[in-house]
DNA sequence: GAGATTATTTTGACTCGTCAAAATATAGAG
DNA sequence: CTCTATATTTTGACGAGTCAAAATAATCTC
């Protein structure tokens, strides 16, 4: 078995490189997203490639290999499930779910989230959108467009939130954009670092890039 | 927050207090509970001590102080809700659910309790009888009858089952003498350290006197 | 392309929970 | 009351996961 801290490190690894998918992940970033200081980072990512669950060179960074893939997608498919659970059964509020979830993920046995799994009847996305990975491991694989991609004048559906963080959700929250919403890129400024969007019957929202790679899109009508 | 592994140690000192209400609990009994060696027992106790949660004399034994014993309840009440939560809501079955609560029961916040609590119905005892102390960590003090103290010819109905091995609850499944039972005490044997006992239409069962002191009762007709 | 800045890695130290085995205390037998 | 068996505690070690801070590599800036 995995320890708890392994299962989350590779969970990041994976979340950071569907951030950006074509780059490895830094240790800065690792860390950060993981909220150690770098060397720690460093130490813990030798020991996932001592275990094969990464590749790993120095001062270049840090991608899954598949069987790290594999554990993430079982670490991940426990998260959405229980998130889903928290909210759906329990009424637990959009954005609060977290914390408990990413507690509760490396407690269950692959037996009980069978069960929690038919309970709920097998569903496909949790919550903020992402989509719940297979019990094979395999997750759906939906072509994936970041809303910091697109252009002004684009017409898109928000499906996904990258980012769990309370206080990035309740942003997300206030201003209309969860999942499913659709929105109009209004404009881009690559000087800015920023872009605007409009949720239909809403006021526009502008917000930087790094905020906009984490939301995921696709184009609408 | 109490690590885990204190919540686990304090626990045990809980229950192996309830096998034997009068005597603190030795190292050694804890240890073989608990599964590690009389030493860590020993070096884990004196952590307990040093942060007030239970009362330790060299060479004499342990047992909770009022702090200790309200967070052996808090750890208690969780465990409970939860296994009543995968036998009633997950169907799982009544003795293969030990092993998950006692992982989740370390992993879910006070809100995400209350609201399990509530979904359920406010139970007052899980799947093995055992009563399931209030949020306010208080327990109802049913008065508290063991089947080995029991003499030949009277009748009992088994309360609750004071171990959660699988094995041994399989042992009390297949001789019928899960929680609810009426049971006739056949006859107690000193020397042989048994009894035996028989519940209404089937086969009489013997016991040790260690078996015995894990089962509780209350008198019946 | 040389020096300054930033990122990464290394080193040494620490806590937690554990074990093995040695030292010591207690309890039991005669 | 002494000797032996058993229980407990102590000691030294370990792996996991972490931090602080020093050393080193990579990357920018001019």
């Amino acid at each position: 078995m995995p320890s708890q801290a392994t299962e989350d490190y590779l969970k990041h690894i994976f979340q950071l490189t569907l951030e950006n998918p074509h780059q490895l992940v830094s240790m800065g970033d690792l860390a950060e997203s993981m909220e150690v200081v770098p060397g720690t980072a460093t130490s813990m990512v030798k020991k996932l490639h001592r275990d094969k669950l990464v590749h790993y060179e120095a001062y270049s960074g840090v991608k899954l290999t598949s069987k790290g893939r594999k554990t993430a997608l079982r670490v991940l498919r426990r998260h959405r499930l229980v998130e889903t659970l928290l909210v759906e059964t329990f009424g637990l509020d959009w954005a609060e779910v977290h914390e408990d979830a990413e507690r509760l993920e490396h407690a269950i046995s692959d037996k009980l989230m069978e069960r929690i799994d038919s309970f709920l009847g097998h569903p496909l996305t949790d919550p903020h959108g992402d989509p719940i990975p297979a019990s094979d491991g395999e997750m759906p694989t939906t072509k994936i467009h970041r809303l910091v991609d697109g252009v002004a004048g684009d017409k898109v559906t928000i499906t996904r939130i990258l980012d769990q963080e309370q206080a990035f959700l309740r942003f997300i929250d206030e201003r209309g954009l969860r999942p499913g919403t659709t929105v109009r890129i209004e404009q881009t400024d690559d000087v800015g670092d920023a872009m605007t969007v409009r949720p239909s019957r809403r006021q526009p929202v502008t917000m930087g890039r790094a905020a906009a790679r984490k939301l995921l899109v696709e184009p609408a009508g």
